[in-house]
DNA sequence: TAATGATTGTGACGTGCGTCACTGCGCAAT
DNA sequence: ATTGCGCAGTGACGCACGTCACAATCATTA
């Protein structure tokens, strides 16, 4: 279907994996790719599945989260549309590393091994493009690594919304609209205790809380947290 | 000088990452690595050092280290010879994500950047170990997250300790010989709550400990205290 | 052999934060 | 209207662990 064809295209072409490829290039990747959907709450893979396919997330939202044996989760990233993900199992042909699961309905460009790898190959350029976003994720890994060793619960959590914030509308406050047991799980701590940092902040004045959406007041003065 | 062309050599094809290659590719890898040696103590690069090489470890013993803006540090790795590192600043061209520094004397390989790449993009079983190994670090990197978040001291201490520990000679009990203040570098704790796991651990056989060697007399029971 | 500097071993003390156990609120389904 | 469920808000309690402040051991070098 055409339609279908040229929102591909133009799925791929966002995605900075993709982004410089020529024209008969792209044709043999959106050849190889497959439309895939998924229900809100389903999961796309967890951790442990085997797994030789990668997925580009075209529309919805998807969380990768770690488990550990005794139930509790640490919440990896939540993906917004155009982000690649489940590329390490596609790679290295292991098991799948983590959990995926789509938290809105979403739809997915789903990647088979064989045919990624061979076009892979013969294309240098996304090869490299690939490499490069790997390479980002083991920076960012290795800095929460770093977060967790050295800073407090609220040094995290600060960190943490001062990242995830994005700009109010109409030029308003940057603000997060997360629950506040999300938080917890990106932070690693508990609810809770996520709960009273943030009334104190809002008691003194650095964000307020309205309808579930934190607004930074003071970035600033929650940058000075973190230390 | 014919001697150090067959060091080259051999550490190459001890890599993974350039173990399948032919002969005349070889030769090209080779001609494009320079040995370089640092004593025992020195910095290899910094953190936010701007870097456009990558080395692999011929003889020696690296240490790799994030460092906070306060001063501690978390050790991410202690690399044997035959590991390759800094090649995540060399494949995106960022700032170096952490500190390297040569624990013994060290004899390095140093490839640069723009060389290559240039031979990447044309060997691409190189391209594709390049990038097995950097999904494994990504996986790593992932499971330390969840431990820093799930596990409490003692078990991470564990769990380090079971990581690291080499067979001992003459079929012993396998042991790990670093100074407790490394271990807690490792596992992000104090140097003192890590003298004092260890003890309990010796009071309950778990563990012997001579002079400045961890000897593992119960890994099982070390297991079990991971949870 | 004295001295200097790393590493280890321990006690005391404070506190960050996880756990438990509730309450109260808003929204959806019946 | 009632029931239920998910999320937010709080107090009480305990303990794991970091910090400080030592003493004891050992290796190195003067």
């Amino acid at each position: 279907m055409l339609e279908t064809r040229r929102q591909i295209e133009a799925a791929l072409r966002a995605s900075s994996v993709f982004a410089l490829l020529g024209p008969e290039e792209l044709d043999r990747f959106i050849a190889s790719a497959m439309p895939q959907f998924w229900r809100a709450g389903e999961p796309i893979f967890l951790m442990g599945d085997s797994g030789a396919s990668m997925m580009l997330l075209q529309v919805g939202e998807v969380r990768i989260s770690y488990p550990s044996a005794s139930g509790r989760t640490v919440v990896l990233n939540e993906l917004k549309p155009g982000t690649l993900f489940g590329e390490i199992a596609l790679l290295d042909g292991g098991e799948r590393s983590a959990d995926a699961i789509a938290i809105t309905n979403c739809q997915l460009l789903v990647f088979e091994r064989r045919v990624f790898i061979d076009l892979l190959e013969n294309n240098w350029r996304v090869a490299e493009a690939l490499l490069k976003l790997i390479c980002g994720r083991l920076r960012r890994a290795d800095e929460r690594i770093g977060d967790l060793a050295f800073f407090d619960l609220p040094g995290r959590l600060a960190k943490e919304l001062l990242e995830r914030a994005s700009p109010g509308p109409s030029g308003g406050p940057r603000r997060v609209s997360d629950t506040q047991g999300m938080l917890a799980a990106l932070v690693g701590g508990s609810r809770e205790t996520v709960n009273r940092c943030l009334r104190n902040w809002q008691k003194g004045g650095l964000i307020t809380i309205a309808d579930g959406r934190i607004s930074l007041l003071d970035p600033a003065a929650l940058a000075r947290v973190i230390k």
